[in-house]
DNA sequence: TTAGCAAACTGAATTCAGCTTAGTTGTCGG
DNA sequence: CCGACAACTAAGCTGAATTCAGTTTGCTAA
């Protein structure tokens, strides 16, 4: 996956909207979103300071539009692999698996989500930062009722132990993304490990 | 549990620096940590912004030691609540325990530090900040390690499964902190909800 | 070929929150 | 009463984000 994930529909071929989230991705991951220079990744992407100003209306509209993105990534990436699952149980195990078995770029996304959430909570002034802020609530909201059906299948089909399915989403959700906080790739320890662990951990928890 | 707990060793008896500290908890936890102006704070406890720097270096080095207060209650909570218990598996519900029986202000706390987390990972240029930052990271690896040999002794005595301790530890420690990202006083969830429910998790998670 | 036009871009100026400086007030032990 | 030091302030500085007032570039249609 690399830059170009990030192209979206409605910019044209000169445009450097995804050079742009690109180098926002790999700065805002690396360094965390105030702590890069605004600047920095106008040089990186080689136009002046202002030039960003034609793509993004801040900095802040830059990390919402990045945060939607790894968002919406997610989402489609849950759907793609728990689509025909046989059981509530083989989706629960695909649905993590769904969650690390990504590059490095989308770790970096996941990353910035994790550590810039709370940017979500309260309205922003400009009207373009509000809509991504709203899309991204959104599919919030999305991810999170996906994990709370999935869980609510298992539990009618009687594979899962009855619980309040919303919660209980919220929790392994929490069990899984607590992992973009400290994880880095070539670390200690590898998304297979913690793929496997977490994967063991949901299972156990849901199990009767 | 009121603003005086945020009093330390070494401030005279006119000193506001636990006041100052008590606002920005509140300020912090509520509009977060870069929405809040600094004048703000300063403001609400009654003194003019630029004495807010007889006590703190930088906005961050307020931040930072509103970290470190949290961080160092939380060790002290985790010790006194497993000091003596009976069992690993009485220990570990005791201590999740531990982590749901605050204040609202801890809760707040707590709330910043997850938001604020990255803070920790690269070095601070101001003297005073970058001690602090050293002291938060040095009371995370702490509190990593008791979560550790907690489950490190419950795997030695059978009660526990075994499993890498650490990897087992921070996936623990996410489940238990990931709810500080949605949970609010007063919404629909209460804490004694989330606190059965995670440990109910934490159990299953363990147990052979 | 070229006029027109929109996307892409720029340098200079502005804003504003965090921070610095230089100096003032208040309290307390000796 | 006085020196020392904690507590504080007014005025001004700084730098990163943003705005402004334009200029360049490349495509399209006459």
């Amino acid at each position: 996956m690399g830059v170009d994930t990030l192209r979206e529909a409605d910019d044209g071929p000169r445009s450097k909207r995804a050079a742009i989230l690109g180098a926002a991705v790999e700065h805002f991951g690396e360094v965390g979103f105030e702590a890069t220079k605004w600047s920095e990744i106008a040089k990186h992407v080689g136009i002046g300071q202002t030039a960003l100003y034609h793509y993004f209306e801040s900095k802040a509209h830059c990390l919402l539009t990045v945060m939607r993105i790894g968002l919406h990534n997610s989402d489609e990436a849950f759907r793609t692999a728990t689509a025909d699952a046989p059981s509530a149980h083989e989706a629960l195990r695909r649905a993590v698996r769904s969650a690390y078995d990504i590059s490095d770029l989308e770790v970096r996304q996941n990353r910035i989500l994790q550590a810039n959430i709370a940017l979500l909570v309260s309205e922003r002034s400009s009207e373009r930062e509000e809509a991504e802020r709203l899309a991204c609530r959104e599919l919030v909201a999305t991810i999170e009722r996906n994990w709370t059906e999935l869980l609510r299948r298992g539990m009618d089909s009687g594979e899962f132990a009855r619980r309040d399915p919303q919660l209980l989403a919220r929790t392994l959700l929490g069990t899984i993304v607590a992992v973009w906080r400290w994880y880095r790739p070539g670390g200690e320890t590898s998304l297979d490990e913690i793929c496997e662990l977490v994967t063991h951990c949901c299972v156990r928890i849901v199990t009767p």
